[in-house]
DNA sequence: GAGGAATATGCAACTGAGTTGCATATTTTT
DNA sequence: AAAAATATGCAACTCAGTTGCATATTCCTC
């Protein structure tokens, strides 16, 4: 009876393979390997979509940790550039890796207005509004998209 | 000496032109006609951007009014499609008119990172990200930019 | 490895945009 | 004018996110 292979992954990640890439992802960005950094890490690498403060410290199975501390881990994390700011619904912040974007846009998010859930539109990319001829410089473009997922559709 | 022509608008609007004009908005929409729809519709109809509940509030010169009572306007509206929800920054919503809105997108909004002004880009039309045959519905696409505006670049 | 500087964490208290219940006021309908 | 329907104001509340400060952890140097 081999495991199924997500049991094996989160095993894998728990054991110490998800806290090397995530230390090594401190290093190269000069920033503390503390405890909270590489636990967060590990979690925003294994989510299949972003997630709020609190579904982040639920993820956190070795210790709990404060909210404090998570806000100000993701605020870290974000200002070297591992981590963003994907979009806010009801007015709370949804923070996701950085790694899926291009130079001044990440992908698209869908929300679906029945069930609430977002998914992230990977290999959607809408071209970027051209109004640099107007004096603007654009460094980020977001796209948010709402309506009814497959599911509730 | 005549007056310039945009106080000579603002003052058309205070005598009642924009408040007809608003009355008969909200008549079509089945609304109560109250001194707080007319009035807020007022004030977003004269707006060049998004406002927040704070800033529509201050541009109510006839009367003081509950915040309270300007969000739940706000929300009457937004049922009706007059008004919608353009964007959030830094917590806050910002509330305009929904007329220059197509079918299941309004304009981009840019806001720059310098001074916190947003621009609303009425001539910039993206297209709509193609994920309905993935089983997506879209009902909104809405575009964030950011970056440094015109003054500030 | 020990010591010290730099940085991160937890706690408790705070902030502020937006919401809710309820009594009262306004608008519309009859 | 009276009744029904709806809107308003007040005070109290919610809750995501922030701040000050004492303590703990990480890193760097010797
Ligand atoms: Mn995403
Ligand atoms: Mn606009
Ligand atoms: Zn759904
Ligand atoms: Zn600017």
């Amino acid at each position: 009876m081999t495991p199924p292979p997500q049991d094996e992954f989160l095993d894998a990640a728990k054991r110490g393979r998800g806290a090397d890439k995530a230390r090594q992802m401190l290093k190269v960005a000069q920033l503390y390997c503390t405890e909270a950094r590489i636990a967060i890490l590990q979690v925003l690498m294994q989510a299949a979509r972003p997630l709020r403060q609190d579904q982040i410290a639920g993820q956190l199975t070795e210790r709990a940790m404060s909210k404090v501390t998570v806000y100000r881990t993701l605020e870290s994390l974000i200002e070297v550039g591992l981590v963003h700011r994907a979009f806010t619904y009801q007015r709370a912040w949804y923070f996701e890796l950085a790694d899926h974007c291009t130079e001044h846009q990440c992908h698209p998010h869908f929300t679906c207005t029945n069930c609430g859930v977002t998914h992230c539109l990977m290999d959607v990319l809408l071209p970027l509004a051209k109004i640099s001829q107007k004096g603007f410089v654009v460094d980020r473009q977001q796209v948010r998209l709402e309506g009814l997922c497959p599911a509730c559709a």
